[in-house]
DNA sequence: GGATAATTCAATCGGCCTGAATTATTATTG
DNA sequence: CAATAATAATTCAGGCCGATTGAATTATCC
């Protein structure tokens, strides 16, 4: 019997791949042309038309569209050149608005940012460890005092709450400080049910490092980058991935684990190797802080200075930047981006510094095989966890997801 | 002066991103469908119509078209249901055609492989190290011979030529075993222009471990994953990586550079690091045979069995099993894949006590923050980077790139 | 007023969608 | 056991939506 195949399981996951339409034309234009004046600043429609390969017509349908949903703005017309003058359009900030909530350590930051990143209110709660309760608690009480002070056009464009909290709380417990098993509860707790009941818009969860990973890419510099690979430095080091100018958040929402990468040894022998997490996170200054007798509580009070640290900063830089560089080196081999971005909660001379040593001693590890990288200082810094946490529904909801359909993609099936 | 804003640096590296029109999405959809119907061996229209959700007319219309392509084939009905018999319809293994080049340190094979990667000819060359006037004679001689024993149709369906070579031949020049110096030709030496100018349709080249992953990829199981890692061992070890469904070749063609992952040293003590490539490839194997006095030719005269390696084998597995499992565990952290894959030109009885031991070790090391991870055995084998370099060129015309356009990603710009 | 550049108006095309009709099989029934 | 009903696969016809092409309009500088 001839053409009698076997295969064909049927149990298809149902629908793991969707078909597209016309609608999804639109929506993918509408996100890319977003995406380009985000990056540029301001374009004109020819402007636009000459980059995404589109007609003139159907780019200015789509930014006429853009405005009057309120989310481009025209600005002044340029005169001074022959013919009819230049109108840039920009992203309108009030075009649309989004909550982060960062959990931390040793305190939670509820903000409230526009379309092109800019703080508008945030609210802060300490203490000396997180508890679902403290959490829950401050929410209740921030979130009815920020959208109290919103008119009612802006609390309808409020496009979700994003949440940025590390990853299993539960495991590096002693690091925090917290009495063993006040962590536990973490494990069985989700604080994204919880804040989605409270608020009322789509609520997202990821993970803080990945959270500090979308500032960078939606609201900081990194977009000159196609592809990043993403380092922060909080109380413990995490990482994030921008894939083909696209957060990747994985299929866990915990993509780029980086503080679980394992790193060689320094100072003891037989080969064993450390996380990075125990190797470059804040932690670690801070014990080396109070080890010299020193209250390490300015660390966190002012990550803007701290010029009085003296040779323990010196020492934990130079630390760091030696698991960094491995770091880099083992995650270039998996993915090779151009570029990786270190961020920190920390002073910017630090973050300078820290990365003028990186570069420097990636140089001297064994790349062959390798493409270059660039080290390249993030611009957010210590608030990147909580407007990130706040830039993932804004790029659910704007950005454009990993590309298809180029146009020059020509000859399918022929 | 209002809405005066500075940036836009109007440098823009023109055209970075390409708007979409209707026929991306027919594009988008016929490749999708194809990806569906290899995936599953077969599928009728009703079914490719749920999973993708699109309308059942469409979905026909489509399909039919596919079929009047040549690219789909009608297989016999079912009968057996109440209502009209299913048609089945399944890849024309006729539809298309597809070179593969791969060059190796000690041989270099060529075959034609069709549209679902049964191998239709091949030609071999050995020596003792390549060159690029012997690698450039051998394909003079035998594509004329692979393409005369073609049907003037068939010749017509041929997708392109896709070369597997290992990256950066320079270096490792040793281990390759040239005399020094040998292998710096290559350096200059563009074997995808001088073979684009003998062949006269796409040539593309990849690194060949990534290669060897787009085989497994598009031919393989491992399609089963979504996101998969990809070892090969062969002479060197190398890596490639599937991501959302679509094989990831890197801005350089070079992604997954997984031999130049650091890894910690076993015997040596101070947190040294060496290159997994010295540390999980086949020529320590090799070595270890050569010191005991044994001829290790048969190593690569017959990858099907490698019965009376004894105690060596058993050696050289356990240490790059360590390797693999470190490897292993530094990728997913910086990449979160649901597996890892492994194969190389070695029997597959080796390959599977590899697999199993790499699992097993990976269960040892500090997972503390990662997602758990299957380790697969590869199916292909040793001829994965051959065909593998030939499913190139079709995977570049008919699998869907990375998703875009999803149906149900509704609420644009609102 | 002429040249140039930005923008819009009008008509067409291509691809998917909805709704109705057709075809081929199995199940039911007098 | 033949006629009819039920079911499933497929196709035909008309409409919608968004991008395209071509022509016209507007605003500036020379």
């Amino acid at each position: 019997m001839p053409g009698t195949v076997e295969p064909n399981s049927a149990s298809a996951p149902i629908s793991m791949a969707s078909g597209a339409d016309q609608t999804g034309v639109r929506l993918y234009n509408e996100r890319l042309i977003l995406s380009l004046v985000r990056r540029f600043g301001w374009l004109s429609k020819i402007e636009v038309a000459r980059m995404t390969g589109l007609s003139v017509q159907s780019t200015s349908a789509i930014m006429n569209r853009l405005q009057a949903d309120g989310l481009l703005r025209r600005e002044a017309p340029m005169r001074g050149r022959v013919g009819q003058p230049t109108v840039p359009l920009s992203l309108d900030p009030e075009g649309a608005f989004s909550l982060g909530l960062k959990i931390g350590r040793r305190s939670c930051d509820l903000v409230l940012i526009d379309f092109c990143g800019a703080v508008h209110r945030r609210a802060r709660e300490t203490f000396a460890y997180p508890t679902p309760d403290l959490v829950l608690n401050f929410v209740k009480r921030a979130l009815p005092s920020i959208q109290g002070a919103m008119t009612p056009a802006q609390l309808r464009r409020i496009a979700g709450l994003g949440i940025a909290v590390p990853f299993q709380l539960w495991n590096w417990s002693a690091e925090i400080g917290a009495p063993p098993g006040a962590m536990e509860v973490w494990r069985s707790f989700s604080i994204l049910e919880e804040v989605d009941r409270l608020s009322g818009f789509p609520v997202t969860i990821c993970n803080d490092a990945t959270s500090a990973c979308a500032a960078e890419f939606f609201f900081g510099e990194a977009w000159r980058q196609r592809d990043f690979l993403y380092f922060f430095l909080g109380s413990f080091v995490g990482g994030g991935l921008v894939l083909d100018g696209a957060l990747y958040t994985g299929r866990t929402g915990n993509a780029a684990a980086l503080g679980s990468m394992p790193i060689a040894a320094c100072e003891r022998g037989s080969g064993s190797t450390t996380q990075l997490i125990a190797r470059a996170s804040l932690y670690q200054l801070e014990r080396l802080l109070e080890a010299a007798g020193r209250d390490p509580s300015s660390m966190w009070r002012t990550p803007e200075s701290w010029d009085d640290f003296g040779p323990h900063l010196e020492r934990w830089i130079e630390e760091v930047s030696l698991a960094l560089a491995q770091a880099s080196i083992a995650a270039i081999s998996v993915i090779d981006v151009a570029a990786i971005v270190i961020d920190g909660a920390m002073p910017i001379e630090v973050r300078q510094k820290l990365c003028l040593r990186v570069a420097a001693l990636v140089e001297t590890l064994d790349r062959r095989g390798l493409s270059d990288v660039k080290i390249i200082c993030g611009v957010v810094g210590a608030d990147a966890r909580a407007i990130g946490a706040a830039a993932v529904p804004l790029i659910k909801n704007f950005a454009r997801d990993r590309e298809v359909l180029f146009k020059d993609a020509l000859n399918g099936s022929g």
